[in-house]
RNA sequence: GGGCGGUUAGCUCAGUUGGUUAGAGCGCCUCCCUUACAAGGAGGAGGUCGUUGGUUCGAGUCCAAUACCGCCCA
């Protein structure tokens, strides 16, 4: 016997033993195996490699169960299918994370050198490495562990290394001074991408700029970094700007340095906005540097690595960049150059990891010459080669492709794929090699060095779909599994991760590196708010498996989300989906538990009943659905529309309706279990991608039982686990379901009636009660389900009678109507004559709403303009509305008698 | 400044290609520990679908404008 409750915490860790030793999340038809055949078409993810050292969070707990929803899918539609786990190096993140753990023990990286920090990297990963992997595991996930990869592997780092020296020797790689984003406290370069701006406070400074040939006449100027005039190298009009064209191509004199630089004239500057005079500093500016460059300005750096001022500065030099500021600001009051400060809100460019101030600079790093890789990455998405879900995304993509720049790709860290670049100390030429080199490629002189910087951990994320698979080696793998099918991931790193691996993809394979991009939300608290430690709104995902089981929230994340939009995560979502799989096994219990009372086999075939057909066709109905739904990516609806099922059809109807058609015995019981077995199979079948655990066990002990019983015939086809049964196919219509259906209806209307009105009089539920039924053209149908419409509704079966017309209606009975069916509850004593006619009347009001509602409406140019068939289905509701109206008017005329 | 998304019940969200009484979960109210499940069952209250205008026989759904919230890019 099964537990009352599903325990989910004895299931979980077996059964994903189970599926992983018997090999189901490797792929069929293996490109490295025997027999295999190239032509049948794999569906492949390459999984988000995560971060080595991370600890799982609810972003990993969505696209796990997300891309595990779709693997488990294709795979039960035998497809063969792949999904390869691994694993990212992180570089800054880790390299943090040691450096953190290190200077806890009073050390810091430089004084123990390059080669020692290394390995206590390598020590910390392989301390911290599994983490992250083991609570993938836990989700459920179904990736082959056996392909499983880690960017820094000999494998991926080849691959590195290949790419690196390819793209260099097509010159898309270059080295060179560039203004770059500069992180002092992490001293090193990082990307355009990962510097985030935000509105800050600040002020802005107002002061004069005086003219060299007349210090008595001056260019007023406005800035929010004051201190940076120390590096001013030209200042800037608008060239129509009456205010100051007698300044253009004269000097002014930078402020207490009383260096002599130019005021020129470009289009750039606003005339509107602080003075209409712009400084330029080349050297700490993204936009200064574009007009330095028009204009062929000196560029000067007058802060070092550590954001301190440099000789450049003159006095300030050795001040941090804020201290330079405030005192450079004082000096210039006291010269008295200065007008005066505003309040301002303006743009603060800070580290994404971090959140300190970047310093733009001048500084020397590798980069990646984007524009001819981008071209082809914009033509392979535009021309359809690759897909975008949700499509607006596709237009976001194009922008970035569009206004791209080149990718700064150097990072001054020791964590990670060292640049395969070696400089030569003789001649100064570079060696780059695909292999350590011990001389120089140029003047062979054995004094050489490898640059001392890394990669960028995108540039290796970069390579990710085709780099696991065994690239550059041509490898089966490679050669079945590449391209890819699906790339699942967050919108957020569209152009950090996935751009870039289009790009990569077409350069280096000549392949597009998947076929659709599908990309979630990301995933928020219960109102919207990103969570955030100091906010303390972060919830654990592994507090919450523990409590509810993962499957509550895999069926959570699964069916909150919407592509492309974010999620937003209560525990109470999570703990409704606890019930929900608690449903599921109790009403697979109550199955289990049926199948040991039949006994014999069938005299004869089956004769259905109203309610085996009815559920028969919703079900039908159900996997048409939830085919439509996964095949245009709308898992989410797809998951709710199998819990509405399974909650409100089968396992609150039909089970009920069951238990009456068992008790019944011989061929009727034994057709309602197999419906019930038949009905749980494909139900489990639809749940098994949302929450594999309850399915798996669950379908399992069912299949034993089935094996067991006469039903034995039902399950020979049955594989011996879920995870690899097939995928119900959806099937058209045969014809007889709408009626059917339309005929259940009525019986739920009439049950939903009695119920009601039991409710209102408070009749306790165990009370039978008598009943007359009149069912015009419909006693058939009730007559047929007189077994289900008494036990439903509580009626005493001795007492219910079921007529086509009665002659006269009931003196002293409640009255009541189930659109066609009229209901007599013969309940002397409960019946005030004065209450009922307001009841009554209540019902024939809101009813005559409609009617008159219907009868404008088909009497309105509706009737001509609108398709035949919603026309008709207006008349006929308009028709059924005023039988009910008449019946009930009748009813209240008979109270009226009654007085 | 450019672009995108959201706005539906008290809360969190669903809502095919427009089809005519708008759904769920949670919360709330009443009743019930009935032999699958109290992590449950039965019943109920609760919504001018942000606003305005348009297209249409018909708009939560399409179009335009607008407000607010959020995000991305510059």
């Amino acid at each position: 016997m099964l537990p009352k409750r599903y325990d989910f915490q004895s299931v979980e860790t077996r059964l994903y033993k189970f599926w992983e030793e018997n090999g189901y999340f490797k792929p069929s038809n293996d490109p490295n195996l025997p027999g295999h055949d190239p032509k049948k078409k794999p569906f492949v993810i390459s999984i988000p490699p995560p971060n080595v050292t991370g600890v799982l969070h609810l972003g990993h707990v969505l696209f796990v169960s997300m891309e595990d929803l779709m693997i488990r899918h294709q795979r039960m539609k035998g497809i063969p299918t792949l999904w390869v786990p691994g694993t990212d190096h992180a570089g800054i993140a880790t390299q943090l994370q040691v450096e953190m753990k290190l200077k806890e023990e009073g050390i810091s990286r430089e004084e123990i050198g390059r080669n020692r920090f290394l390995e206590e990297v390598w020590d910390w990963k392989e301390e911290h490495g599994r983490r992250i992997v083991e609570q993938i595991r836990r989700l459920g996930a179904s990736c082959d562990w056996e392909r499983e990869r880690f960017t820094l592997d000999e494998g991926l780092s080849r691959a590195v290394r290949e790419a690196f020296v390819h793209l260099y020797e097509k010159g898309l790689i270059y080295r060179g001074p560039r203004l770059i984003n500069w992180s002092p406290a992490l001293q090193t370069a990082v990307s355009d991408l990962e510097v985030e701006h935000a509105e800050e406070q600040g002020k802005l400074y107002y002061f004069k700029y005086r003219l060299a040939e007349d210090p008595e006449a001056f260019i007023p100027v406005a800035t929010t970094r004051p201190e940076t005039i120390l590096a001013d190298t030209a200042v800037a009009v608008h060239p129509q700007d009456e205010r100051y064209q007698g300044f253009i191509g004269k000097k002014v004199l930078v402020p207490i340095l009383d260096r002599e630089i130019p005021v020129i004239a470009d289009e750039y500057v606003s005339r509107e906005f602080g003075t209409g005079a712009l400084k330029i500093t080349p050297g700490h500016d993204p936009n200064d540097y574009e007009i330095g460059q028009r204009h062929n300005l000196e560029l000067l750096s007058m802060l070092d690595k550590e954001a301190r001022v440099t000789e450049v500065g003159g006095p300030y030099q050795g001040q941090d960049r804020f201290e330079a500021r405030v005192n450079l600001w004082q000096d210039m009051k006291d010269a008295g150059l200065v007008i005066k400060e505003e309040t301002y809100i303006h743009q603060v460019p800070r580290a994404q990891r971090g959140g300190e101030i970047i310093e733009p600079m001048i500084s020397t790093q590798w980069f990646v010459k984007i524009g001819p890789l981008a071209e082809k990455a914009l033509a392979a998405v535009k021309e359809g080669k690759i897909e975008i879900v949700p499509e607006r995304f596709k237009k976001v993509y194009y922008n970035w492709m569009e206004n791209i720049h080149d990718w700064c790709i150097s990072r001054q860290l020791w964590w990670g794929h060292r640049i395969p670049v070696w400089h030569c100390d003789d001649c100064q030429e570079l060696t780059v090699s695909r292999v350590d080199p011990s001389t120089c490629q140029a003047c062979g002189s054995t004094n050489i060095h490898q640059d001392p910087d890394v990669l960028d951990t995108w540039f290796s994320s970069g390579l990710w779909p085709f780099s696991t698979l065994g690239w550059p080696d041509s490898t089966p793998d490679l050669e079945y599994f590449f391209p890819t099918t699906m790339m699942e991931t967050g919108y957020d790193i569209l152009f950090f991760w996935v751009a870039r691996m289009i790009m990569f993809s077409l350069e280096l394979t000549g392949k597009i590196p998947f076929e659709t991009v599908y990309l979630h939300g990301l995933v928020m608290d219960e109102h919207g708010q990103k969570m955030s430690k100091s906010k303390g709104n972060v919830i654990d995902p592994l507090d919450i498996m523990n409590d509810m089981g993962t499957d509550a929230l895999r069926f959570t994340m699964l069916v909150g989300s919407t592509p492309g939009l974010n999620t937003n995560l209560s525990l109470q979502k999570v703990e409704a989906n606890r019930n929900f799989a608690n449903k599921v096994w109790n009403a697979g219990r109550f199955v289990l538990g049926n199948l040991e009372h039949i006994s014999a086999d069938p005299q004869a075939d089956p004769d259905w009943t109203l309610a085996d057909s009815w559920i028969w066709a919703r079900m039908q109905s159900l996997i048409r659905n939830v085919d439509r739904l996964f095949n245009t990516h709308q898992y989410g609806e797809a998951g709710r529309q199998i819990y509405d099922f399974f909650w409100g059809e089968y396992a609150d109807w039909y089970l009920e309706i069951a238990k009456g058609q068992i008790r019944e015995g011989g061929d009727r019981a034994y057709y309602t279990v197999e419906t019930l077995i038949k009905v749980l199979d494909i139900c489990l079948r639809l749940l098994h991608p949302f929450t594999p655990f309850v399915t798996e066990e669950l379908w399992q002990h069912l299949r034993q039982n089935v094996l067991k019983s006469p039903l034995r015939d039902q399950a020979v086809d049955w594989p011996e686990a879920l995870i690899i049964a097939s995928w119900p196919e959806p099937r058209q219509p045969e014809g007889w379901e709408e009626a059917k259906v339309s005929d259940f209806i009525l019986i739920q209307d009439i049950v939903r009636a009695i119920r009601n009105l039991r409710a209102e009089k408070n009749i306790k539920p165990g009370k039978l009660i008598p009943a007359k039924l009149v069912g015009g053209d419909f006693s058939d149908v009730l007559k047929a389900e007189l077994g289900s419409l008494t036990s439903l509704a509580y009626l005493d079966p001795e007492n219910t009678t079921i007529s086509p017309a009665l002659d006269q209606i009931p003196a002293s009975d409640i009255a009541l109507v189930a659109g066609p069916v009229e209901i007599y509850l013969p309940l002397s004593g409960l019946v005030d004559p004065a209450v009922e006619k307001g009841r009554l009347g209540k019902e024939l009001a809101q009813l005559e709403g409609e009617i008159k509602r219907l009868e404008d409406l088909l009497s309105s140019p509706f009737a001509e303009k609108a398709p035949p068939v919603v026309v008709e289905k207006e008349r006929d509701k308009l028709a059924g509305y005023r039988e009910t109206a008449s019946t009930l008017q009748d009813q209240i005329d008979n109270l009226e008698h009654l007085r």
